[in-house]
DNA sequence: GTTAGCACTCAGCTTTCAAGAGTGCTAACA
DNA sequence: TGTTAGCACTCTTGAAAGCTGAGTGCTAAC
């Protein structure tokens, strides 16, 4: 087995980038024509014949152009691909525009990405690894249900209903107030442990039982926290590429989408391994969804500093625009990080 | 022009059945084999020459079988359909397990109908025509913070930041509750006019720009309310007919699937056009959504007793199952009635 | 009014054919 | 030894042609 030298990695990247562009298996005379090598056809087909032996690229069928391989791909993206020169493309700005409600703010960013790359864009909101207890208020709403505001490190607000079986006084719902925020505040979920709540329902008193009932609110709130919200834009943009129309194939990818489930597994692979530039490609089969072994997957990690952190994730054909994927990734995590840095509410 | 008579109603009858079945064209031998009118195909062939100048069917080339026109599904949907006879077919039960996120129950049921009847489910959450506020409360978070929290008629729960100059002192806190409270309780949002507005800030002295900022985040909250939120399921299942698999086509209905926006129009028809039964059902060009043309809508209306509805929705292909979706979403409401009717938290 | 029979139509499938793109191989060239 | 020209071969693609089967409309007889 031979090396890849120069020339070989010259014609390579001609054939990918060739194919990028047309979607159309490439043959030896393009790459003759089109490239600044000025080779014959013929020793073009000479050195296509060690790519393909070597697994860089392979032919749909004899008689037609080579087309890349996952393998190919792979080296295209390691080593070929040409980053941008960081023009910071200024995203379109009514993202910036103060919509307050978090939700808005993500599906609006995946719809603004799924249309600047003509792929289907996915985007998880930031949550925390461990979570901190910032707040707590009971209040009464009516005869029988008290209100639970639970609110997190990062102004993340839940609400829950506790039912109780009389009203209870203001004085009363005043120390109870206090009591629990003096007992609970600053500790995340792990923290909270059976000592601290033996001592909690020792000093509630006759009121016991509603401090049972608010733990219980409180680890279902941090739980749902800890439940990735994934919001999925441009999921149709797949049908626009002839070789993920097959109809059986494209079902069960936009079924993927619509599920969400997988796409966790997807999320949670990429918080897993720390790439210190933030970026990761998935090309076909590398990626953990088999639904997505026609397409390649690129995602990114945004950290806003304090712990905090999200995905964003493009799913495209193999041939999609890696550079301007890219691109548009880093672009975005510099602008979720201006948007969300600046402490605002949060619902 | 002729009437409808006896037989060519039978007749109709039974070339709809037999194409909501097939899905082919169903010609006169079919009819005369399989049905008990016990003639031959020629007869047959005569009525359906009347029927066809009459506009009940079409045939889609010559020499082919007649399908049913637009009129002839609304002929069967009005006429010749079969309201089943009400088994209450017990949905499985997993949905009535208490899930006390309302959102996870709508999406929930939308998957279920969805995979019951292998359309696509779409279904919004009940919403107030007129909301009354119940309850409010002003909390301080950290130094600059406040923390608004709005309960309205229903306890649906809004959370609002506001942010402060300075921290305000317990004290002063719990006067505006109390002025807040008693107040602005029981109002709705078109009551709350300047009058009111004027007396609370003179009645705030020098926190009357935290009034402003309370105000702004409740019609904020109450305008959130009333905007539909519409979950849907199974959208890719209108890739399974044929007859929807045209790709520029589909992928245009995906689409608005996926954006939701033109659902609101479809749902606010619905909820405008009062039918006793509470079902609608919208053939091809009769949906006021132009790309669901191909398609046939059917929608239900519950409603909670206390001004709170929303609306069921199944989109199909024209020769949908129609007895089988009405049968499906009368069940469903009935369920919703049970679901919600006890009052539960609701966030 | 109903039916049998027949000629006619037409979508859809299959087969055939030619064109075009691309390859591998060989032999000649520098 | 690397490069190139040339040629035979392969295989996709698209168009054209032919066949089949389902279904119709019409006519004449019952």
């Amino acid at each position: 087995m031979q090396e890849l030298d120069e020339r070989k990695i010259k014609i390579l990247n001609a054939i990918i980038r060739n194919y990028l562009d047309t979607g159309e298996p490439v043959g030896s005379r393009t790459i003759s024509k089109y490239s600044d090598l000025s080779l014959s056809s013929a020793t073009i087909r000479n050195e296509m014949s060690d790519l393909e032996e070597m697994g860089f690229i392979l032919q749909p069928h004899t008689s037609a152009g080579r087309i890349p391989s996952d393998k190919g791909y792979r080296f295209y993206v390691d080593n070929l691909m040409r980053e941008k020169d960081r023009e910071v493309t200024e995203m379109k700005d009514f993202i910036i525009e103060h919509t307050e409600r978090m939700e808005r703010v993500l599906k609006q960013m995946a719809k603004v990405l799924a249309e600047n790359t003509n792929y289907t864009a996915m985007i998880t909101a930031p949550s925390y690894q461990r979570n901190k207890l910032k707040f707590l208020q009971l209040s009464q709403i009516d005869a029988e249900q008290l209100l639970a505001v639970i609110v997190m490190e990062g102004n993340i607000v839940k609400n829950k209903m506790i039912s109780t079986r009389e009203a209870l006084d203001n004085e009363t719902l005043l120390k109870l107030n206090i009591l629990l925020n003096t007992s609970l505040n600053g500790l995340s979920a792990d923290q909270i442990n059976l000592g601290t709540i033996a001592r909690l329902k020792e000093q509630a008193g006759i009121h016991s039982n509603i401090i049972s009932d608010l733990l219980d609110a409180l680890a279902e709130a941090i739980q749902e926290e800890e439940e990735l919200e994934i919001y999925t834009s441009g999921t149709t943009n797949i049908l626009k590429y002839p070789e993920l129309q097959d109809s059986q194939r494209a079902s069960e990818l936009l079924n993927t989408f619509e599920e969400k489930q997988q796409l966790i597994t997807l999320v949670n692979e990429t918080l897993a391994s720390e790439e210190e530039t933030g970026i990761q490609v998935y090309i076909g089969d590398e990626s953990p969804i088999q639904n997505m072994r026609d397409c390649s997957v690129v995602t990114a990690t945004y950290r806003l500093g304090d712990g905090m952190q999200g995905t964003i994730g493009i799913i495209g054909p193999k041939r999609m625009d890696y550079e301007n994927v890219v691109d548009n990734l880093k672009t975005l995590k510099v602008q979720l990080d201006t948007v969300f840095k600046k402490p605002e509410g949060k619902a």
